[in-house]
DNA sequence: CATTAATCGAGACGGTACGTCCAGTCTTTAA
DNA sequence: TTAAAGACTGGACGTACCGTCTCGATTAATG
């Protein structure tokens, strides 16, 4: 067994005390907002001390981030549609789904607090938007073979055309993100990049 | 002539004292970041006491919202163009380049108060947002005139189309703001919209 | 007649005024304490601006000061006794009445005051305290006169003697300031100085 | 044995913060006066956060009070005489010593601050005066056991005589606290109290 | 009778201290 | 060594109130 020197040594660690931070962080800001909430809350809803949180991330921003990340991230998974276009829409749809439901002020919080904080920004980067973003980029790549987009497209650009609007009406708050604006979003995309 | 009944009573409000306030929290926030500026910091730069800003704003945001609004707001304005398309296209140059400098991380931590403060936002809707949202629908509606785009089009998805994706690189930061996204985003848009 | 170069220019001041600001404050400070009524609550009262009250005053305690010392000073005359010594008693009595009415506190207030501000003590000896021990010292006189104190007494220390348990009570709160604490202290007083 | 059931809970508090903030406050006040010292300058020469100072005590004033009572309290002893009238005169010249020393001011300051504050009042008797007064009376009495005062006399009263003098000059300032007045005051109770 | 100058109520002003809050660290006893 | 509990430093916050200043309006005596 490959096992890191010193390790093993004293107490270990409870994995129950990691989780129920995590989910004790995810339930108060996303009821009340990251900045409505202090650690000592979140410490004391998990039923654990400040030092077994801080012992484990660095910041309280860290932590939401990693409840984000380890608790919603995956559920958040690609449908399988029959077309490439198909599946691009159904999860548009999705996507707006979630940004109304609870979970909306949570990434709101993560994405203020990450404007200060760069190791926040780059840890909401690669957990959520870049694996999401790859998601999209296959899926063009796949409707481009099926023959439904044209090949001589920019996919970067293309993910900016049709994700870009969800986050900008979140965080902006200029309109709704109900299903009339994903359809014409995906409408306006579909016009611009669809094959002849 | 209709007169505030309470008016002329007791000594005036010395706009001075105003401007003073709002060109020191300008300069500290772009200059250090919103975080790292105190109130004390700005009353003390402005050579006011603490309780003439708080006497006309609620916080530190609101004074900053204020001082972007009414010192670097006006100085915003919309080109003109020989065509409603080159107008759009500068406009958007113009915009980038706005994003790209020094007032670029100061709408980034409005915008990031704004997401726990719903009057900031509110402000910041009012006060940037949706005057700049107006002129680019008035432009789009004369490249309508002029012939360059169809005219059955949604003008609020088209302006989304156009400046979400700016927005959304300032916050996400994905990537950069230069021309060549500018070109490629004005590119797309005109393939979906442009007149066949 | 002689008149100050330059007098008697402008509006002349309103001596209504003078005397609502000393009614407020005798009125406020002694319902409420000195230290939990503030100048604007004493101007409000009044029915003045604040201004009015600092052309006239210095501060604050020089206000509550001049209101004790013109409302209720003269209101404490000495009573005249059939003996001396009968005249001493009932003195003590009302000055110990009057330290358990409303007046109390405001003595407790401005001696407070006092302790961190040496004008306003100056002028709490000059307009209270040096008055009544004048007036104690002549009834110790004439009561010698009549022959019932001993000739060689030191009049300073008698009227010391007399007097401080009062203010020590009042301001020690150690014990009642009650008819039978009067009478104890006087029968003491008696006691060392009274004509064998 | 009985033992609180919230006992060892958590780190316990650091007697040194404790020590530290007391000799802090006693230094300023003694040298500067109570008015001019702030709380933060108490903490910062502790060497102290503020919130360790207001989770012990609730205000300035308590602070100076506890400073006051455990640092100098102990150290103005009852000193012991051969006779218990030479020991009582004793203690009266000290105490006057005590009150011209740099811890005069200290006393009037408390005192004025009780004026307003009921809960140092009582801490104020409760830790200075009512032991000090026990002192006397208990020393009184033994003078009475000696045949050198009468046995029917109010011990309370007799207190009072002795002592109120010495705060009655320390706060009304109208006279000085030096050996001749003991003297007199001492003399005058004499006669009063003495056996014949 | 118009001018002048100090007063008036009202409330803004600079400054200073207050007491609270919370982040992130440290220290205790128990396991 | 980890755990829960909670004390610790540090620093910003928003409030309170003092004594001063300023506004337009008022009020006598002066010119």
């Amino acid at each position: 067994m490959r096992q890191s020197i010193e390790a093993n040594r004293g107490r270990p660690r409870n994995q129950d005390v990691h989780q129920a931070i995590l989910k004790a962080a995810l339930q108060l800001v996303s009821a009340h907002g990251f900045r409505d909430i202090t650690v000592d809350q979140i410490a004391a809803r998990a039923g654990v001390g400040k030092m077994s949180l801080y012992r484990r991330w660095p910041n309280k921003a860290a932590v939401v981030m990693d409840a984000f990340l380890e608790l919603v991230g995956p559920r958040t998974d690609f449908p399988q549609g029959a077309r490439a276009l198909d599946s691009l829409q159904q999860q548009m749809r999705l996507q707006a789904q979630f940004f109304r439901s609870r979970y909306g002020r949570l990434i709101r919080s993560l994405l203020a607090e990450a404007q200060s904080d760069s190791e926040l920004a780059q840890a909401f980067r690669d957990g959520w938007i870049t694996p999401r973003r790859q998601g999209v980029m296959n899926v063009l790549q796949r409707a481009i073979s099926e023959g439904d987009l044209r090949a001589a497209i920019d996919l970067e650009t293309a993910t900016d055309m049709l994700y870009a609007p969800l986050y900008y009406r979140l965080l902006l708050g200029t309109g709704k993100l109900d299903e009339a604006f994903i359809e014409n979003v995906f409408r306006a995309f579909l016009n611009g990049y669809r094959a002849h």
